[in-house]
DNA sequence: TATGAATGAGTATTCATTCAT
DNA sequence: TATGAATGAATACTCATTCAT
């Protein structure tokens, strides 16, 4: 596929400043796009618009529509990953780890609510060519990251038995729902519900 | 439970049986079409090329597209619901009445991963007009149903203390969660999924 | 140019009662339609919704379109006919005439306001396949009729000396316009404003 | 005297020489266009196919159909009132100015046979959404105008006695219909009929 | 680098008309 | 006679993209 990149101005050596700046600028002015007309209603003119730009802007800067939003969710991921990891690392029991991952990541994108329901929006309909989804991936190794915690809790004794992989695509996939749950409805108290998912889970894997 | 239809070819007294037919064909080759390139690139054009008719056909039947994509959702809906039903009813305790919810829905959908991959887009991707979620309704529904289950197996001390209404809601989005994960990667083995998820529940809910 | 019925139901012998009466409710029908809606919305599905009846019973019972309409004008036009004929051959002076003539005409279209905004929607929107104007006959009868008129009270010494075919050709517009005004705007008072006109035209020829 | 310009191109801040150049050559096509086949089947094809270009430059530069067409309207409007307005103003004597207003009207439009046609055809045909007349306004304007001009005739006691507004109306609908009778048969003299309506005109109100 | 202008493919929808029943 | 169903052409309009400046 084509590179982490993609698309590059023509004639150019290595990205300037100013460009930096201009590809963050419509990158957020994406985000906030998708978030307020859904994926489907997000177009060049929409984003230039929210910008302060003219639609040829973009076209120079990226390759096309699916290299921006693909962006809008790489850079909050990475982002957030930035947010989670040493809150992970500082917990020294599978349980708390658990507990560390599921805590910061609803932490981080309380704070970054219209860049989330962007992420949501674009996840749920960016596909290949071929129709198949993207993104895959990156939800399979947030999958691994929390089996491989879970496995070890279990071989320490500290969990009940369960299958990790399995176990831990669920969880992946409730706290997504909840944030989704919150992100459509902010009426939603997030910090309730996040004690709420932290015991529902607690009780699930059996955490003594 | 479905709305009014809404639309009527001109000059109609009641739907003939003809009528009918083209008009379940197209909601079906809609749902197909969904399936395949996602909400964005659902077409009339493409509708009408899987149906093998004439795009004027579907405006002659139909109202507009959201007429027949919000059919091909609530129709799953409700021959879900129909099929979940009596399951449900059949079961005596909460634990087993939430079990025979989640079971009967991941078997219902199971059977039809198309219509499901389908109803996910249009549910992720449909909007009223100032851009909020239709569909709130259709979910708020499904978790006031599994809250009452919750509320009175605690109060029959089957079921341990908790929120029951954010639990239901966690429930709800890791069913759908589990589904959207055997439907975009069929190689996924749902009922060894379903085995996990329904384990990870019962713990969750400490249903002894 | 086709003739003057245009298109017949295929193999027919003679119009049956039937068939007389289906033409007229839909003529009535169009009339309504191009009143309410105006010309350029005026379409079969509308006309047969209004009828009562489907779209195709007109294709069956009309060649097109233009035939329809030419039908509303047309019949308009003879029964506007009819009302002022006797009115304007009971009077003597040429004064008089012209006054009957305009008087009758204001009443008679007075009590068929819908028809008359029809048919000035009509005759100034059909043309003919070349882009000329329909009705130039119609109006140039008019025209006609009115110059004989004030050619004879000329010749008799009642009117003053004038083009008598332009002044025609005014009072026509005039007549016409006036209507037009109180037919847009129901608010004005139609019998008011026939005195103006009469009182207008009286001072314009010079009749003593 | 016209209204906001309503529709700009994207990412603009002032209109630039070309722009203004483009819609213009567009404005004047479509009244070309109008005054060809009618209101009814003037569409963004025609018009693109008389001005040279694609159908998609119209729609970048204007925000519909409607827009353009008023500006036909509101344009010829304008530059006829430049016209009329000094000559208007040179006169003294209520009949004057009157004789001043229509022969200057009538002087404007003769040289632009074309525009006024498609200005008819406009008026004609042009609704609010809601059924109602557009262009009522512009109408009433010029009927007060030239009240006015006859209640100080009177008051000066210049002219007979009748109501002005009436008389005006009909005056206006005169003008109206005289230009038309020449613009839909280019052979009608017009100047001949302008002596003739400015003398028959001269009798009704009584200008000594 | 940036952009105003232009474009052709694509959008949903309406239209008069046809035809088997 | 009448009609429900179907159709292809036409409608206004949006889209991502290109290109000369």
């Amino acid at each position: 596929m084509s590179g982490p990149e993609g698309h590059e101005p023509p004639g150019r050596k290595r990205p300037s400043f100013i460009e930096q700046a201009r590809r963050a600028q419509i990158v957020e002015a994406a985000a906030e796009v998708v978030a307020e007309v859904g994926y489907a209603h997000t177009s060049f003119a929409r984003i230039a618009e929210k910008a302060g730009i003219s639609k040829s802007v973009i076209s120079y800067h990226f390759g096309g529509k699916d290299e921006i939003l693909r962006l809008v969710v790489t850079r909050l991921f990475d982002r957030g990953w930035q947010h989670m990891e040493p809150r992970i690392a500082a917990e020294k029991t599978a349980a708390g780890r658990v507990r560390a991952w599921i805590g910061s990541q609803l932490e981080f994108f309380q704070a970054h609510r219209v860049e989330f329901l962007a992420m949501s929006e674009i996840m749920a309909n960016h596909r290949g060519e071929d129709g198949s989804y993207a993104y895959s991936d990156e939800l399979a190794e947030e999958v691994d990251g929390i089996a491989e915690i879970l496995a070890q809790g279990q071989r320490d004794g500290e969990l009940r038995s369960f299958d990790p992989r399995g176990v831990a695509n669920i969880i992946v996939r409730c706290v997504d729902g909840v944030l989704e749950s919150w992100a459509m409805d902010p009426g939603v108290d997030l910090d309730q519900q996040a004690a709420v998912l932290l015991d529902f889970i607690d009780h699930a894997i059996g955490a003594r």
